[in-house]
RNA sequence: CCGCCCGUAGCGAAGUUGGAUAUCGCAGCAGAUUCCGAUUCUGAAGGCCGGGGGUUCGAAUCCCUCCGGGCGGACCA
């Protein structure tokens, strides 16, 4: 792996413990110790860089007071040619911690890595290639994209993202429910639709879907086809109504998607699940595995032998298998694709859902454990201080088409991935309106706005030469020493494994705030700290770090597909 | 009744493999610009980390219990 942060956090467990076996060696301490210990970044900076708490999770075993060891031990290490090359300090502090603190010598070596990988910064081979599916939004297509697709949309393209930035191969998915319940659902509220154009009395069942769109849809058909439809039987009629929008439906959301910049490798048809025979297969395959039992007239799944909660019906009285049962043979067809784990982005309203279907995968032979859920909380709409409620069925919900009409792109990529995807979370669509500096997504670009203008000023004026490169400024990095240059530094250090701990926690949320607190870091060493100075070596090492927080910027806006202005 | 998520400053959140004085943003208060972009920065103020009990050197973090909010518990998806 080539993560420059963690291979020294490595080098530094390593002095620790090569330091305990020096003092055993000399008879300080009564025995090597073999507890493990945590090596952390303190909260607080003045408890240095890093702190480890070994002579504490030690003192137990060696018998000693730990910050006794401690002092030991950092006495040790600071005499090591390792200890002079990357540390300024290391001291004993509190109960017994071991507190680090960067030297030059390590700001500079960190610096060089940094520019060499440029907007790669933070990328790392962690993963592997492990090839993953992320399935996410799903929507379903009989009607208008909401909120809670928007914010899957936005939340499993960047987790994707994040995978891939830590080594993982990622495949994004689209599963497509064109078939079943609601595909039957959706034919009866167009027939409804379709036959109202010419006889206003009739009215959409109340079962079936009110929203305008699908009477949008039957008046498009209509005005190709005319009445022609009222003289075919209602099986007839339905069917053909539905062949007609459904495909439009879907294509509208390939759109929206695309307007979303979500761009999928697979798009999924449930109805090809059926067309195969894969669903077939997968009930027969679980009725030769003893999994099921008939009564009332349908087909039963054991769940509750599984870790469901009860057991769940397959195939309906009316031998239509259940959206279950299909969706038992797609997890089945992901895993034969040849994925080693599978992430499905859910919200937190099919949570029931979750432990049967990884039983499921259990019951039949594979691993339901390789199969990860994340219950995305439902998003809550407010304007003007009220609760704005969401609903299919009005027709007056706001859509992901409303939602990006009235707000940015870049903006509602950002925001949605503000918050852990289990937090519940109010959009405020006055808020999300503004174009202002509140706006977290602004702060972040204007940062690398900010730094691309020093470099133009500076080439304009002729002060930069036109050769310059961030390398060239490398050889006088050690000149940085003001605290707001060092913290800087070290905050870009820390990006390759602040990416591999999001992508393992599933979570981008920690990396749109890296972003932020990094855009945080940066102004606050402009105020502190003039680039264009009178000393040359110190602006080159200045211009350099310069560099390198634009590219870290602009790398992590550009792979969660957000614009990375050079000027605003 | 059962299950899942959430509860941290006026508001929104971070921190949850147990560590030092609990972190950040917004709003409000007081300041900063002859000079690289003020869409910026500095400072002060603001807290029984929902309540209670337990585990231990140490708990926002782990366990129990109660309270409050959200969402589930279809031959819907």
């Amino acid at each position: 792996m080539t993560d420059y942060a963690s291979t020294f956090r490595r080098a530094v467990q390593d002095a620790i413990l090569s330091a305990a076996e020096d003092l055993y060696n000399a008879g300080e301490i009564p025995a090597v110790p073999t507890g493990s210990f945590v090596l952390e970044t303190p909260a607080d900076r003045k408890n240095g860089n890093l702190s480890a708490n070994a002579a504490m999770a030690w003192a137990r075993e060696l018998r000693r007071p730990p910050r006794k060891t401690a002092e030991a031990l950092a006495a040790q290490i600071a005499a090591s040619p390792f200890g002079k090359q990357n540390f300024e300090k290391i001291e004993a502090a509190g109960a017994g911690f071991l507190n680090f603190y960067f030297g030059q010598g390590y700001y500079a070596a960190l610096l060089a890595e940094v520019s060499a990988a440029g907007k790669a910064w933070g990328r790392s081979d962690y993963g592997q290639g492990e090839r993953i599916n992320v399935e996410f939004v799903s929507a379903n297509p009989t009607g208008p994209m909401h909120m809670g697709n928007a914010r899957g949309g936005a939340l499993g393209d960047c987790l994707a993202a994040i995978l891939e930035a830590a080594g993982y191969s990622t495949a994004r998915e689209f599963y497509v429910n064109d078939a079943g319940n609601q595909i039957e659902k959706y034919g009866m509220s167009i027939d409804a639709r379709y036959r109202q154009i010419f006889d206003p009395a009739v009215a959409v069942p109340e079962k079936g879907y009110q929203g305008e769109d699908v009477a949008v849809r039957a008046k498009s058909y209509a005005a190709i086809h005319g009445d022609a439809l009222l003289r075919a039987t209602e099986e007839e009629r339905k069917k053909t109504l539905t062949d007609y929008a459904i495909p439009l439906n879907i294509a509208d959301m390939h759109s929206m998607m695309d307007k979303y910049r979500v761009y999928y490798d697979t798009w999924y048809h449930e109805s090809a699940l059926y067309a195969s025979g894969a669903v077939d297969a997968v009930i027969a395959l679980m009725q030769e595995k003893g999994l099921t039992y008939e009564a009332e007239g349908a087909l039963w799944y054991k769940a509750s032998e599984h870790g469901g909660e009860k057991d769940e019906v397959l195939v309906r009285a009316n031998g239509i298998p259940t959206y279950f049962a299909a969706d038992i043979a797609y997890h089945k067809n992901k895993f034969e694709r040849g994925f080693s784990r599978c992430i499905n982005v859910w919200g937190a309203d099919h949570h029931g859902h979750v432990a049967r279907m990884k039983g499921a995968l259990d019951a039949i032979g594979l691993d339901g454990s390789k199969l990860d859920i994340i219950l995305m909380q439902l998003v809550r709409l407010t304007r003007g201080g009220e609760v704005v409620k969401m609903s299919k069925r009005t027709g007056k919900a706001i859509t992901l088409v409303d939602l990006l009409e009235e707000i940015p792109v870049d903006a509602v990529r950002f925001l949605f991935n503000m918050r852990a995807p289990e937090s519940q979370m109010d959009f405020d669509l006055d808020l999300a309106v503004e174009q202002s500096a509140q706006n977290p997504v602004y702060y972040c670009q204007y940062a690398h706005a900010r730094i691309c203008s020093i470099f133009r000023k500076l080439a304009e004026e002729g002060v930069l030469p036109a050769d310059w490169t961030p390398a060239a400024g490398l050889p006088y990095a050690e000149r940085l020493t003001a605290p707001e240059e060092q913290e800087l530094t070290a905050k870009l250090g820390t990006l390759p494994s602040e990416i591999i701990e999001a992508a393992k926690a599933y979570n981008p949320a920690a990396i749109t705030r890296y972003c932020m607190d990094l855009a945080a870091l940066f102004h606050k060493f402009y105020t502190a700290c003039r680039v264009r100075c009178a000393e040359e070596a110190l602006m080159f090492a200045r211009l350099t770090l310069c560099a390198a927080v634009r590219d870290t910027v602009a790398g992590i806006l550009t792979m969660f597909k957000i614009d990375v202005p050079d000027s605003m």
